[in-house]
DNA sequence: CTCTAGCACTCTGTGTTCCCGAGTGCCAAG
DNA sequence: CTTGGCACTCGGGAACACAGAGTGCTAGAG
């Protein structure tokens, strides 16, 4: 059905319309990748090409344009992740390195890789859920209010205040501290809610009511925030860029935790490194972009996922290159830290 | 020079063109804001207008357009702010105070803005410079690693890994914490740096190349970052709208902190809470945008500053009325906390 | 059976022309 | 100072023609 001369004119027809934005005709296909074959062929393969829908042309006697399913094609099939030279490699070395905290690790990334893509880059905070307890702080901010923090092993830290329902004296905080720290240090955060759940019972009865509300912040905190935190970089770039969609929604959507976590994907669980790239109209809402995303984390601790956001006529192979070698960059920071 | 009908008719030019977005004629003028003269008393008034630079007309025969001038004029003497519907300040009150710590509340604040306006709103988060110091916590993280969490009296938290430059036992560590809080807790961040000038010297001399080391990193977190963090949203609202200097300038305006920075502009020393407007030209960068910001925070305890960022082209009182309110509440919100 | 050359056909995009209408500036009269 | 009248200007849309790119088809060559 489709030789191996038909591949070439694809992989050609997406090159070509990837790096000139015009719709590709035969003649130029047929003299700027020495095919050796004439027009006339190259048109009775597009021809064919256009039957099994890989593209279409925008008007009669207009080029033709790849559809969704050619560029799946030839990211499947014809096409090879492009690495980055040398020289990029190191730049992303030394500037992931200069990294202070995690805040910064991580606003480093996404802009680094909008820069490398020339797309939207966004980047998922490093989820709580596999993270450990490194330490839990109470500091008394006033007579009824203390606030609560949660430091993890990423360097994550989560804050928040809790208004108490009594009265409660600093050495006792001072002392649910140091219990919570004993109980909990160093463990996943997945087995804190079991392991804090007969607390109450081991301590003073009449502290009971201060310690159930700090231990249900504690538990809100571990559920409710753990994955939402995402953040984009690059917006700028989508200026030139036209989407199917308009750019407002583009833009509207890069704003909605909700929907930006659904478009980078969810890691599968038997090759989390993988690539991922979502096509056009493979993607849940904005049909018109396309999503190249990947998991990062060191070996079999995933943290989290990272990726661009680009029209679907991008530049598959390098965009690829800079996602998996940005992640794998990121991985060996946040490892090392 | 500029009687008060020449004054009645730029501000029905302006309202016009905002609610248009088209160039505004002489006759049109004179029906829909009943000023009781003809178009051609009108005319006349508008050519002294352009003579004086309100106004301009993109091509001979279009009508007239306000100029930056134009809009000053009508900022500073012709409009009055609009304050909220009740409806909206309930909606405000009620969504900020859904926040659960620092983070949250400067998002909520954020989008709020922008939604209100449907410009894109700008945060910066509170300054430390007039903060104080809640608490110092050093937690070790192994042999020769800690990490320094700085909590402050807004509820902001500084984090840092430092290394040492040998190995400290855990106890030294924990003493070193006991006296750094007893040392600052309660103190401006500003006075930190002479605060701790002479503590190594306190101390036993083993511990002084880590405890430089960790001072070293403590004034790093107080001088560097304390304006550094600044927020954005709404940038969906551009999609519509068009600038002087083209949409793919804004955005990156938008990314580049510094740049965001000089836009919201200082919190004038004698009126803090007064509302900023800048006008296109007026602004340093970005010309053609402009911008509406005010300082926040509670009383004499001015924190940082707020505001939007729009085309020349915006609901001028409308826009200083929702930042207005929005800086209030969220500077209520801030001193209950 | 596949490839190639030739040819007629179909579009889009561009440039030209024309004309309408909105809006102006100026002038003279109220 | 205001107003009505009037000639002028210019932008934008409609109508039109045209060149060029690209196609599909057919017939012939390998």
């Amino acid at each position: 059905m489709l030789d191996d001369r038909k591949l070439a004119v694809l992989r050609a027809i997406v090159e070509d319309y990837v790096s000139t934005n015009e719709p590709v005709g035969s003649k130029a296909l047929a003299e700027r990748h020495n095919l050796k074959v004439s027009p006339a062929t190259v048109r009775n393969d597009m021809a064919a090409l256009e039957e099994e829908g890989y593209i279409t042309q925008p008007h009669t006697s207009a080029g033709r344009v790849p559809t969704d399913k050619g560029y799946r094609l030839f990211v499947d099939r014809l096409s090879q992740v492009k690495p980055l030279s040398a020289a990029e490699r190191r730049a992303i070395e030394t500037f992931l390195a200069g990294a202070v905290d995690l805040d910064d690790v991580v606003m480093r990334t996404v802009r680094l890789l909008a820069q490398l893509t020339r797309q939207v880059a966004v980047v998922q905070y490093p989820t709580l859920t596999r993270s450990t307890v490194r330490h839990v702080e109470l500091v008394p901010l006033s007579e009824r209010r203390v606030m609560l923090v949660l430091i993890t092993n990423t360097g994550r830290v989560e804050q928040r205040v809790i208004e108490l329902p009594e009265v409660v004296e600093d050495h006792r905080i001072a002392h649910l501290r140091a219990v919570l720290n004993s109980c909990l240090d160093g463990c996943g955060l997945s087995t804190v809610p079991e392991l804090i759940a007969d607390l109450p019972e081991r301590l003073p009865a009449e502290d009971r009511p201060a310690v159930a509300t700090i231990l249900s912040v504690l538990l809100e905190t571990l559920v409710e925030r753990h994955d939402e935190k995402i953040v984009f970089a690059g917006a700028a770039n989508l200026a030139g860029a036209d989407f199917a969609t308009g750019l407002r929604d583009v833009l509207e959507a890069l704003e909605e935790h909700v929907v930006l976590m659904r478009l980078l994907g969810e890691t599968s669980s038997d090759t989390p490194s993988a690539l991922t790239v979502r096509i056009g109209s493979e993607n849940p809402y904005l049909r018109g972009t396309s999503v190249v995303a990947t998991g990062y984390g060191s070996g079999d601790n995933q943290l989290a996922r990272l990726g661009v956001l680009g029209p679907t006529r991008m530049d598959y192979p390098v965009t690829m290159g800079a996602v998996r070698a940005v992640a794998r960059y990121v991985s060996q920071i946040l490892a090392a830290s």
